[in-house]
Order: C-alpha cells, then structure tokens, then sequence
DNA sequence: CCTTACATGTAATAAGTTACATGATTGT
DNA sequence: ACAATCATGTAACTTATTACATGTAAGG
C-alpha cells in the first residue's frame, strides 16, 4: 500500500503516538485541542489512516478493555514509525502556513471606510477572538503553571505560547479600526 | 445544479468579479497574490467553479479576443450573483480561521528546549518569514503610496495591513526564540 | 528565436467534511 | 434514569492538488 508523499496527517499521528501510546478516540480529541490550532482533523479521517498506517507498518496496535466490555485499540509506533517521524522533523518546512479566513475575505469586498457593515463586522470578530484569547490564557496557566512543566513539554508550550500570541495580534488588530 | 451551502470559493470569486470583470487566469493571480495570504485555489478549481456559477445564472461571460486570435472569457455578474455577493458579506462569519502550519506542529514534537533540531529550524522560518514580511511590506508600498490609494480600496488596505501585522508577528514571536 | 507570461481546460488523485450508525461508561 | 463522554467505524459528498494537455502573445 502506498502512502503519499506528503500526507501530513499521517507524521502528526506519529508524532502524537510517539509522546504515548493512544487510541484514535484520543488523536482526534489532540485535534481539537493542543494542536487545533495549527492542524484539524475529524476522528471519519483519522480511523480509516489508522488502518492505513498500519498496514504499512508504521504503527501497531493492542486491545484493551475498560469497563466490562467497551474495546478500545490503543496504538503505538513501530522502530519503522518512528524512524519516519524522526525524518519528517528534520526535513526543511519551506511552506507558509495556509490560512483560509473567511471573515477577513469578506473584508476585502468593503470598498470604502464608511461602510455601514464594516464596524459591526469588526465587532463581531473581537467578540470571537477575545473569548479565544482568554481560553487560550486559561490552558496556558492550567497546563503550564511553573517552569517544570515548560521544561518537559517544550514544545507544546511553544506553540500554545505562538497561537497565544497570535490571538493577542489578531484583537490588537481588529481594535485598531474599532470606533 | 445545486450548489453546496457552504461553497466559499464560489463567494469569494463573486467578490473578485464584482470588483471587475475579469478571466479565469485573472481570478487565478488574485489567489496569488492579493487574496492568497487568507485563500488559495488553483485554476484547476476556478475554471470548472465558473462553469457551475454560470450554469446557477450568478454569472455570464463574454468572449473577447486579444491580439490575432487569443480566446478570453471575460466574466462578470448577473443582478443574481450581486445579490448572493451582498448576502454573503453580510452574513455573520461565526468560524475561527484555520490555519494549517506544519512547522508549528513539527515544534510540538520538540521535547525540550535543549533540542539540537531546534535552532536550526527557528532560523530556517524566519529566513522564509522575514523574506514574505518584506515582500508584502513592498507591496503595501507599491499599491498605496498615498491615502487616496487606500480610500479607494479599503478592503484590499486592510487585508494587506493584517498579513504584514502577521507576518511581523511571527518574525518577532521567532526572533524571541533564536539564540 | 526564445523565454516568460497569458489563457483555458480536463483527469486522476488526495484530502477533508458531514452525516449515518452503533454501543459502552461515567457521573449526576 | 439520563446526559455527557468515551469509543469505533463507514458512506456520501465536497474540496483541493498535481499532472496532463494545448495553444497564443509579448518582450528581449
């Protein structure tokens, strides 16, 4: 079975496999958590790359049971695994991030200052990204209350510490045109 | 023909084609250059997507001809798509952007701050940053050197001020990283 | 002449989303 | 009991990328 070159979701999986053995159930939570910031993902595609990954032998899994009889697989890299993980980190990254804005697309499409639209538009956006703003402070301090814990998940912080960073502009950025 | 509820490509070339009739190849560049900070999209989608557009009546085009016999086709909007243009803007954006930047993702795997990887890889990003925060800067400079270039194209004004805000963010958020 | 840009399309594949489908466990 | 969360999967569809394919126009 052939994998693509470059299908990123597949190196995400390893590198998430590779801080602990977890099921797809738990990758797709990643998703929307610690690293939704920066890649998304839905368990519909996760599941099937599973199956994928390891039948190329990147991946294994083990049955587990909690309760009385709810199954869970809990999946962990293979030495082939995390070899390509291994590569995937070292390998340059000379792609800009892509973003798809909508809401500062449709601003694009204000011709004018005077817009009637523009000022509610604005507002609405601050509204959205204080509230993640202030969720993103909030983990922040609940995952990384002292320099220990910035120490052993380094860069889990870095890029808590980017997307806070990001947010901060975003605000900073809207309230700049606010009246 | 239906066309799906959430077809944002087909809005944002609404937007594009209301600014000016324009080609297929035209709307390609805009995705390069001035839009493609917050939206891709290859001709391949576009010129099958103006197809739909005109088929659903949002649309028309006009064959024009460019010097011996080069075939255009000029499109534009019909009352219909002006409508569904407005609409759009309109429309609250209630969705946060979603950005896709794997070598933010590669950070996460980065264990520790001691990371050999991890220096090189911070100067590689802020060659490639500093280089499209400069880029952009250069454009601001070339398509509004004055105010009455940016009364005219507010939108555009805007979109363009946020990317440099952005990319200067990350240049600094890197630098504050780099030994 | 030759290279770059203009111009339009399709085919094949890959990636991603939404909906459908089912069942167990935990906490209230 | 009930709701929320845990847990896994597939089906249908939409969206997006890469490659294939062709030809004209403009500038040096």
């Amino acid at each position: 079975m052939i994998i693509g070159q470059r299908n990123r979701l597949q190196y995400i999986i390893l590198g998430l496999l590779n801080q602990r053995p977890q099921t797809g159930y738990d990758l797709a939570k990643a998703f929307e958590n610690e690293i939704g910031e920066f890649w998304q993902a839905q368990h519909s595609q996760i599941y099937p790359m599973l199956k994928r990954m390891e039948t190329s032998g990147d991946i294994t899994h083990e049955d587990t049971v909690t309760g009385e009889k709810l199954a869970k697989k809990q999946y962990s890299l293979t030495p082939a695994g995390h070899a390509k993980l291994v590569a995937w980190v070292s390998e340059p990254s000379p792609e800009l991030s892509a973003t798809k804005d909508e809401f500062i697309l449709k601003l694009y499409f204000i011709k004018t200052a005077a817009d009637p639209r523009l000022q509610p538009m604005l507002q609405e956006q601050a509204v959205l990204h204080r509230a993640q703003l202030a969720h993103l402070k909030q983990r922040r301090e609940t995952v990384f209350p002292n320099q220990t814990a910035i120490d052993q998940a380094y860069g889990h912080y870095l890029i808590l510490d980017h997307a806070i960073g990001r947010e901060q502009y975003y605000v900073d950025w809207l309230e700049k045109f606010l009246r």
